[in-house]
DNA sequence: CATATATATCGAAGATTGTCAATATAGGGG
DNA sequence: CCCCTATATTGACAATCTTCGATATATATG
């Protein structure tokens, strides 16, 4: 289907929404939404989720840091980040810091790779 | 699932990657991925998605300025952004703009809304 | 042609974001 | 107790983003 021409039907005729169609956006949910779509729409960030969505046991700061071209103190910003957004969690043991993709976060993973 | 506790297992195994896993994200892929997602992470851009997705036929610009409380120029933006991603397109018919949503549109809202 | 209207573009102000150097915190080893 | 190392926080700066007023463009109408 070619969408430079406009549609004869999109979605939702009178407001009644067909299989699968998204209802309106209320904006207290597109502002929640915004939010969480603004965790994602980073680079770092999306290789970050990718890199500790492959792994078996969390990784250590230090290791994340590694993958990477930034210093250390803008790859924590990042994981602030990604961890107010519950996309990752992390653990202290001693000196070092765990951290791991949560469920949430895989899904955001999928849900931004299936952008394509 | 608890998600506070370092998984036991997350996905892929030794780089291995299990059925619906996301593979590792090359950065030119991060980046193009960051730009779409940056075209939807804002409140006013998402409910225009939204709205334009629930049409049966296009919607002229001062239909989509009407629903909102942000001025025509910062409308004729956001159009502009969503545009530039290629979730929207358009028309011009006399003095009016037509938009629509593409299927890429459709595709990008769906998705973004089920973030949660 | 003059005027009115719809939309786009420009330019500027303010907010937010990404980055880094410097510093703080806190644990482990001597 | 002192030092070394890992991570987090702070503060600054540049870049980017959102918004809006002013203006430009283009079309229709009298």
């Amino acid at each position: 289907m070619n969408t430079n021409t406009p549609p004869v039907s999109v979605l939702a005729p009178n407001g009644c929404c067909p299989p699968g169609a998204p209802p309106t956006l209320a904006p207290d949910t597109a502002l929640r939404l915004a939010e969480a779509l603004k965790a994602l729409a980073d680079p770092t960030r999306l290789r970050m989720l990718s890199l500790l969505a492959q792994q078996t046991e969390p990784l250590c700061v230090c290791d994340i840091t590694a993958q990477f071209d930034q210093h250390q103190p803008t790859i924590s910003h990042h994981l602030r980040l990604l961890r107010e957004a519950r996309f990752v969690d992390c653990e202290k043991r001693g000196v070092w810091a765990y951290y791991w993709v949560t469920d949430a976060g895989q899904r955001a993973l999928i849900v931004a790779l299936s952008l394509g």
